[in-house]
DNA sequence: CAACCGCCCTGGGAGC
DNA sequence: TGCTCCCAGGGCGGTT
């Protein structure tokens, strides 16, 4: 599923074929994704140019004259930069038509995605983005902040870092490998996590994220098979997916754990 | 308020 | 081989 660097990468790798094009016509050929998607956004966009475009956590925002066009990838949404010719693929919900004859393509299997617009006078405290903790690569967002946020809560530390109103962008598979990579449990309270350890988890989260940006949001993936279907490099993740085999590091037995209803793995042994 | 849980959805894999 | 079942996941929204 998209994280956060496969947001980022995917908008360094369509900002550059739609910023400054004028949008010719909004496609939508579903009524919803997660949610409705907008009647009036079609004629928000229809003649307007893309000013530019940015990413706040896993949102993806094209600011437009009037407002923003706000996607969300969901679990297995994509867009691509296709050709006005280029024939549609199943799932293929929606359509941004530009003017240099290009299309900006929103595909999306498990429609978890979402497809909105704000006025631009909302962007500030529009509901899915007020609340939002920091930029994970953000200097404000370092160790100090961690812990001085989770004294007193009893909220297990990977759900703690897995919360956007902690953190944005750190998903499943990010927070067990910056867990392990620190030698934090992933049970334990968040409260109960020193200050030291928050350093180290707050580097590895960095570490994780930025080194994944890096290559160009494919560090733990592997495009497989001809159909673009995403599969992780299993060989790169330390623990991800791993319960039952052998830690990398000491040699003991993963443990798998349901940590909020998602699969969690550590090492009993290097995390503590 | 914090914490938790159900839900949305489809493809893929396991099991029979 | 084909069917059914279950699981994966982010994050909202409702409940405790």
């Amino acid at each position: 599923m998209p994280e956060l660097p496969e947001v980022e990468t995917t908008l360094r790798g369509i900002l550059p074929a739609i910023e400054g094009c004028r949008t010719i016509d909004f496609i939508s050929r579903i009524e919803r994704l997660r949610w409705p998607i907008p009647p009036e956004l079609g004629e928000a966009v229809r003649g307007q140019p893309v000013l530019g475009g940015r990413r706040r956590g896993k949102y993806l925002l094209l600011e437009y004259p009037s407002g923003y066009l706000l996607l969300h990838l969901g679990m297995s949404g994509s867009l691509r930069i296709v050709a006005g010719t280029e024939p549609l693929r199943r799932h293929d919900h929606a359509d941004i038509v530009l003017d240099n004859h290009k299309i900006l393509r929103f595909n999306d299997p498990r429609r978890f995605g979402a497809i909105l617009w704000i006025v631009r006078e909302d962007l500030n405290n529009h509901p899915l983005l007020r609340l939002l903790g920091p930029e994970p690569l953000a200097d404000e967002f370092d160790g100090g902040y961690l812990y001085r946020r989770s004294r007193g809560r009893s909220q297990c530390v990977k759900s703690f870092i897995m919360d956007s109103h902690t953190v944005v962008g750190v998903g499943n598979i990010y927070a067990a490998e910056a867990l392990f990579l620190s030698g934090v449990r992933p049970l334990t309270a968040a409260g109960k996590v020193s200050r030291g350890r928050y350093q180290r988890l707050a580097v590895a989260i960095k570490a994780v994220l930025a080194g994944a940006i890096a290559r160009g949001g494919t560090t733990l993936r592997d495009f497989v098979g001809g159909d673009g279907k995403p599969g992780y490099f299993r060989q790169q993740l330390a623990v991800y997916g791993r319960q039952g085999e052998a830690c990398r590091r000491c040699g003991g037995v993963l443990r798998g754990v349901r940590i909020g209803g998602r699969a969690s793995v550590y090492c009993p042994r290097c995390q503590r």
